[in-house]
DNA sequence: AATCACTTCCAAAGCGCTTTGGATAGACGC
DNA sequence: GCGTCTATCCAAAGCGCTTTGGAAGTGATT
């Protein structure tokens, strides 16, 4: 059932039929009423392909996600931004459309994207410093927001990111008010910008209290289990170890706690955690006091924040730029305790 | 740029240059040359949305994600299996649409994907006993395919699936092999098509060697860290015990663990645990020998592979119904050791 | 009774592509 | 030189919707 059946068969022209069913004034409330019950009853649905081709705009969002087997960082967190923007999209109307590309030809999704013509607005996930990403789609001409931000970027941009730098100084803060001086770090990849960020703020914490840095205790990876665990022997295999580790996400923390009870040690009392913890739904950080004493904020949020904004941004293109910062909250769990007296 | 004003540039018709850019033989190679030469030029990219409304299809497959605080199973696996299916669809020009919505409006989602033509095809996701998902597709004639099962499914319908029951019967056995008498099931939500399988085959193992079949050690829920170490704090507060845990997943496994050493207890040693592992990709079971004893079966490559099948089906209708049944490796790691002797 | 303003509807022109059904021209055989 | 074939190209008709620019009808106003 099509437009121009569903005319024929009301003996109404399909201007007035899509009025209708549209929710322009210029129809008649009885009419309007006789073109709803006959769409319900023929189970009519406008088809979306002519729709698009008629109005110039797709009704989709999309996301590029680049796969290669080095680069899983997006997966760790991806789940619950997307059901989270998908939650936004849903209720403005939006689909989500996802283009897996390889690594290397994650620019040359986009601008397809956008040629196409198959999407109203993009998200950039992950941004790295001063990433390619932004100043293409701004000459693609199409409304995108950045989930994150993107130090030195040349061109501007809409994002949302959370303080990334402030999150981590006050978790090492928060360990040296403990009496730890000897803290390390177990980031994520470098090239990522919200990993600057939070070294930064650890480095910064560090400093102002006069303490070194010591490059020996600080590592930087894809944010696995493994990872943390293997960073974390490391750590713990050096000579004069450090008594708390920062990790940069609860999937890496778990793989921290691994490598620390294996040794006989205690988490908490031996050595200290924290994390930062982006409330994944499926690993929650326990259910009454948080297993690990987290900087936290829930990834899940920002997926229908980024979503929000991106829409009015869609709707209205001359809108002020947009750019929020969230604060983490520190949460304080059973992974944390004052440092252990030296022998 | 488009069609019209390609055409213009290059005095052809639309005819010919759409035939010369999409391979079809009815033009001259020099032509053709010429045409694509311009396009090239030009950054020409032919509007998605045009080319759908005229060819009738969207190239686009749908995926639907019900999202509420209940239900979360899919998350846990799911980034992988779109990793792995996006990566078809990418060879195949497909991109992926998805649609996130409440829970109780997945079979809504469905039929508005299919009637509004945005899809050629979707994918089901987490099917359950006699999932009504299946005769509401068949209804709307569009062409679908099911990661899983369905038992009982009154209509027909093309899938693939892992041999759930016998990896749970394979994993009962060898614990039983080891001396293992009271095993504990954290098994996953029992509506789950999956669980029910995977539950039978426990029992069936359980009952080939006499065994009886105990609830009180039988625990099913949403597949959380959480939820894996509640339960097993449950077990392990039982007047007899289990010595040995089989998980339905490595997310709940984790939780496992770490109840069994919160006790003191060692894992592989005091308590064994076998899980199935979906070899999640930032969360692998280990890197070299295993973490955790596990049947193994690649969500991702079940999401290439599903996709790759899906595909042909929509490109071949008539083709003969698919219904593949992968069987699950079992790999030995380090959590399960022989029962331990009673004192 | 003529004018005006509204309300309600419609015919038709796109949107940018694919595809059908020729048209044209050169090659070929006789 | 004529008919036939093939290779190459084109005009135009969709695909199913939205939207522009009226037209017809209705009632109020003058």
């Amino acid at each position: 059932m099509n437009l121009r059946q569903l005319s024929e068969e009301l003996g109404l022209s399909q201007t007035t039929v899509s009025r209708a069913l549209n929710g322009y004034p210029e129809v008649n409330e009885a009419t309007r009423q006789r073109v709803q019950a006959a769409a319900a009853a023929y189970n009519y649905r406008p088809s979306q392909r002519a729709k698009s081709l008629a109005t110039g705009q797709s009704m989709q969002i999309g996301h590029v996600i680049p796969f290669s087997t080095q680069h899983e960082m997006v997966n760790v967190i991806f789940s619950d931004f997307i059901a989270g923007a998908g939650e936004s999209y849903a209720k403005h109307g939006y689909d989500m459309l996802l283009s897996v590309v390889n690594d290397d030809q994650e620019m040359h999704a986009y601008s397809e994207l956008a040629r196409k013509g198959s999407v109203d607005g993009v998200i950039v996930h992950g941004p790295t410093r001063d990433d390619p990403r932004i100043s293409l789609l701004q000459e693609l001409k199409i409304p995108f927001f950045v989930h994150g931000r993107s130090t030195d970027a040349s061109a501007s941009y809409n994002c949302l990111d959370v303080n990334n730098k402030r999150a981590f100084q006050r978790a090492t803060d928060f360990l040296l008010d403990l009496g730890h001086t000897r803290i390390g770090l177990i980031n994520g990849l470098e090239r990522m910008d919200f990993a600057q960020r939070r070294r930064a703020g650890y480095e910064a914490a560090l400093r102002a209290r006069g303490l070194s840095v010591d490059p020996k205790i600080m590592h930087s990876d894809e944010m696995t289990e493994p990872y943390g665990h293997s960073a974390t022997c490391a750590l713990l295999d050096l000579e004069d170890p450090p008594t708390a580790v920062l990790a940069s996400s609860i999937v890496p923390a778990l793989g921290v706690r691994r490598a620390v009870e294996e040794r006989g040690l205690t988490v908490g009392k031996d050595v200290s955690i924290i994390c930062f913890d982006d409330a994944i739904s499926y690993m929650p950080n326990g259910k009454g006091e948080p297993i690990f004493t987290a900087t936290r904020s829930s990834v899940r949020d920002a997926g229908r924040r980024c979503a929000e904004l991106l829409i009015g941004l869609i709707q209205n293109p001359d809108q002020a730029p947009v750019a929020e910062l969230w604060e983490a909250e520190l949460v304080v769990g059973q992974s944390t305790g004052p440092a252990p007296q030296k022998g």
